[in-house]
Order: structure tokens, then sequence, then C-alpha cells
DNA sequence: CAGGTTATCTTGTCGCTGTCAAGATTTGCG
DNA sequence: CGCAAATCTTGACAGCGACAAGATAACCTG
């Protein structure tokens, strides 16, 4: 409430969207407490009161990105979403599946940094059981996804989770590769090319044989 | 030669070597200049004359790791490799891009630390001449490995890039999720089975249609 | 409403880091 | 032989994360 007295008000709040500025605009390598603290108007150990130290926030930061994440890949808020859950359905498992992989590359793209911190970085406190159950939350939704295009074919346990891991490996792997600018010959396409040529690699992922030709 | 005397001797080779153990130990996050010179038993500032600060050493690492990572993945030294590479052609382009794929997952979670460095961190300056040859020279491997099996098939070149990049992908999401102990339900399982779960995940991500049932 | 307790925030400090500057030592070339 | 360049050391500085101690405000019990 009163946001120039001694108190704060809600200095966690206020440290945590700071902590998401600082992130995004440095990255986790540069990111720094100190910079968070003076983000948020407030001295160097301030942070210490509401997150036992630099990974404590980190962790928070990932746990929130994750629950972000599991929204934008369950269709909740996509990026390129104009088509709503229900209609999902009715364009079949496979295409609702493709569309979830490309919330998954969107959001790596868009969040990169948020994305860097959630999955290729020992910041967060993955034992931590908050962080636990947000990121457990995404992966399960989109192995269901998954799951639920290979459901029809009568497959054994063990090659419908083979099927599930191999194709969230691609998507992942996608995502990762684009992020870090390895997959030039992706990357050097101008932008309408470039998002077909991705949703081409996720069908190819999803279903094995293309779809088309 | 002289290993005490003023004058080093290769300081260049030793803080190589010294910074490939610094990496192994205590991962890129924990990496330390003054570490890595400690190491060698050679003071803090040593290391700015033969590497222009700690992103220059951490390039020239992630560069000599690429180029065993290279070695890797075309079969000079497979790790769990007791397949020759003219067996490979005997065997089939399918079950030479699976040892392929294999190896490259192996890397990972052998030298997890340095694969960190050479695909998750900022750390490295990939503009350098040196490591953007280097990587780019295990990436084409990888794709020639990967065109080879679809080549038969009469695909137009943008399907055929796009199956490339497709498995790559799958590959290399497996190996990161396997490194960053995300995909728990194969770590769980014991060594055999783990490693034929890998394998089964590679077989359908590469040939699209699981190989047998 | 009063007084003490607790939560919150600040200031100060420590050891560690990467980087720069300046000096010491050795090598190598003219 | 002697000077210049390369190599390594020492010293310093700012920034970092973490800890301790003190200042301030809010809460809570009576």
């Amino acid at each position: 409430m009163a946001a120039r007295s001694y108190h704060h008000g809600d200095l966690r709040k206020a440290l945590l969207d700071a902590g998401e500025v600082e992130l995004s605009e440095r990255g986790v390598e540069k990111f720094s407490l100190r910079g968070v603290a003076k983000r948020a108007g407030v001295s160097h150990a301030a942070p210490a009161h509401h997150f036992r130290d630099k990974r404590g926030l980190l962790t928070a930061l990932a746990q929130h990105g994750f629950e972000v994440f599991a929204d934008r890949i369950s269709g909740s808020g996509g990026a390129g979403g104009d088509c709503r859950a229900d209609e999902a359905s009715a364009l079949g498992e496979l295409a609702s599946l493709i569309t979830c992989g490309m919330a998954y590359v969107d959001f790596a793209l868009t969040c990169s940094n948020l994305f860097s911190l959630m999955f290729a970085s020992s910041w967060p406190d993955f034992a931590d059981a908050d962080l636990d159950r947000s990121s457990g939350r995404a992966f399960d939704h989109f192995v269901k996804e998954v799951r639920s295009v290979f459901a029809g074919e009568g497959l054994s346990e063990e090659e419908m989770h083979a099927r599930a891991m191999a194709n969230w490996s691609a998507v992942h792997g996608l995502a990762v590769l684009l992020l870090e600018g390895r997959m030039r010959s992706v990357l050097a396409l101008p932008q309408p090319a470039r998002e077909e040529a991705i949703r081409r690699i996720l069908e190819i992922a999803a279903s094995g044989v293309p779809a088309s030709i």
C-alpha cells in the first residue's frame, strides 16, 4: 500500500517483479541479487528477509515461470493461439499436440532467459516442493497430450511411454536448439517461413510419418 | 619442460587442463578463473596472458569440447562403441544413426558439465572463429548421418531438411532432458533397462514408425 | 491506549570474484 | 653482450553474495 515508508508494503512481490526484469534484461549468468534490490528501490540486504538467498529468489522465479509455461502450453494463454481449447478436439488430437508444441517453442523464444533458468540452469533448487509441483504439472500436461494422440493404436504401456518421451524430446530439443541459436538453417528463414518450418518439424516428430506428402 | 621455473613452459596447455578439471568438478556456474590459476599452481593474473579473460578460457574449453564431441558421435571414440565404422554400413544407415545418437546422449551424461558449457551457457563466445568451426563440424556430421537414412526415399530438399532437424531435435532434447534430470521415468530405471529405453526412444525418433512391432 | 515483541529494512563488513596496472623475471633476438 | 618482448607476480579496485548488528515500523497482548 504505502510505497515510500520504511516498510515496503509487499516487498516480496516487488522483488519477484524486479527479479523478472533483471532476469529478462541481464540473463541468468549476470543476474545479481543486489541489482534486483536496487530495481526494487531497497537496500542490498533486504531480499534476505523474503528469500533465503540468491538461489531462493531464482527458485521462486523458476516456479512462477513453470506456471506461466503450463498455462501457455495448455492453450490458456497461447501467443499465436486464436484457437480455443474446445476447438482442439474438433481439429483432432494431433493438431492439438502440434499447437501445444508450437506454444512450447514460442515460450522458449519469447521468454528465453526465463526458459534458460528453468531448463538449463542449476541455480533453482529443484528439490523445492513448490517448484517440483509446478514443473511436474507442466510436464504431465504435455505427456498427457502426447499419449492421447497414440491412444487409439492399442500400444503397450512401454511403447506408449517411449513415444511420449520421443516427442517430448523432439519438442524440447527444437526449443533449445532454436533458443541457443544453433539451428541456423531455420533461424535464417524470414518470419512466415520460419514458423512453417518449425511446424513441419513438429509434425514429423509427432506423427512419425509426414502428415501430407 | 621446466616445471618449476619462473616461466611455466606451457602454461596455456596447463590452464586448459586445469580448466577442464575445474569445470568438471565445480560446473559452469561455479567456475572460477582464480581457481583454475590455483590448480595450475600459478598466480591469479597469469591466465590473462594466454586468454583474454574468463570468457576466453571458457570459449577455448568449449571449442575443445566440440572436437571431442565430434569424435565421439563419429564413432571414433564411442564409449559403448565396440562397433567399428565400417561395420556401420553393413548394419544399415539407421543403425549407424542410432549408434550416433547413443554416443550423443552418452557424451551429455558422461561429460555433463562440459556439455552444459557447450549447449546451455552463454559464457563461450560463439562468434569466435575456432569455436564456430568446431561446433559446426560436429553438427554437420550429425545432420549428414540423418540425411543418409532418408536418402533413398526421394524426398524433396525441404522435407529432407525437416526430417534431419526433427531427429536432431529429438536426440538433443533427449540428451538435455536426461542431463537436467527431468525425464525421471527413464532415469529411475536400472542401468541395462535405462539404456534400452533410451535406444527405443532414439529408434522412434529416427524411423518415425517403430522398427519392430 | 500503552508497552513489549516481532517482523522488516538499513548499514557495515567479510571473503571471494574478475579485471586492470605496475613491477619482477626470463627468454630470445639483433 | 644487451635490449626488447614475452611471461609471470604482486597489488589494487569495484562488484558480488552472505552475515551481523542496529534502526524503524507494525502488530499484539494487556
